[in-house]
DNA sequence: CGCAGTCGCGAAATAATATTGCGCACAGGC
DNA sequence: GCCTGTGCGCAATATTATTTCGCGACTGCG
């Protein structure tokens, strides 16, 4: 099973800093039970093994002036592979959105799109996104608040499966 | 306009922050252009502020053995408040719902889903989500890849924008 | 068994960073 | 022009990060 490369400790190093991304290591170190160089040198393995891809401040979009958040369900002509990855590149360029994931089934993909406000998006979307080569449809839906935003993994999950197995 | 409040070194120290969360402080201060004590302090008092919401190590769900993500489009019966409401919290509850959006059109949520594999997030489907009061149809699309996932803000719009309004 | 190799820990020392206190400079109001 | 509030930088101190080193536990093999 993936994730048994890591042992409980790591597990805890990860579920903390995802909490936590803050930590300093003497804490992170007291949390998880070990003194601090151990701890450090756990931190930076799980770095260069890629499962910390970064940390990122959690930024509030609505404090920043950005009001409108959109989510938006893009349909494509063409399905190959060539399409699938220039309209990849295309939301890689345009600022306004922030995630592109690829779907199965009807919708080919979902973006999640900020803005300033209505009109912006509007411009956006009209010049940008549906004007795009190879966009058949888009459909948007205005987020009107959000009641859950928890970042990656639930170690609870994780735990109890590892346990169940073990 | 919102934002006004912060000055050209606020708004640069959370893009800095927002890309790499665990830099250090006197790092910090040396991309933004000031010591580091005044630095210190611009950053407690926009975290106090609630432009930072917090620090989060951003780990890969699939390292982690969470082979599958999921969004979710719900549609209820009820969107009365107590109703809506009532949803949101069994999201919170969930923990393989990550996010959970109330929309506006067609769809009343969309969430975001991880799971280890495809039966769990079945057996969630079945047993908790559809099943649960009040919701009335459920679509799910796997995701496939996924092209882009920046956090936050596009702060070069910010400042765009900014420039041009001054 | 017993022995060598490996791995990870922790203590101690050192380097770097965070944090506090204080004095100075600038801008706006009177 | 003076006074006050705001925010800076410098210097000192506390805390943390990082390296170095040696120890003990486990493992695989003779």
């Amino acid at each position: 099973m993936a994730g048994t490369k890591l042992d409980p400790i790591d597990r805890r190093i990860l579920a903390e800093l995802q909490a936590d991304g803050r930590m300093t290591n003497v804490e992170l170190a007291r949390r998880v039970g070990i003194s601090a160089p151990p701890c450090l040198r756990r931190v930076r393995t799980l770095e260069e093994a890629g499962y910390i891809r970064g940390y990122h401040a959690d930024i509030d979009p609505r404090e920043l002036g950005f009001e409108v958040q959109v989510f938006a369900m893009v349909r494509l002509h063409s399905q190959a592979e060539v399409d699938l990855s220039a309209f990849e590149q295309r939301c890689r360029d345009w600022p306004l959105v922030r995630e592109c994931h690829m779907l199965n089934g009807e919708i080919d993909f979902i973006l999640k799109c900020v803005a300033p406000d209505l009109s912006t998006f509007q411009s956006f979307l009209t010049e940008g996104l549906t004007s795009a080569a190879n966009v058949a449809s888009v459909k948007t839906s205005l987020v009107i608040r959000c009641a859950k935003d928890e970042p990656g993994v639930p170690f609870d999950v994780l735990e109890a499966r590892l346990s169940r197995t073990a």
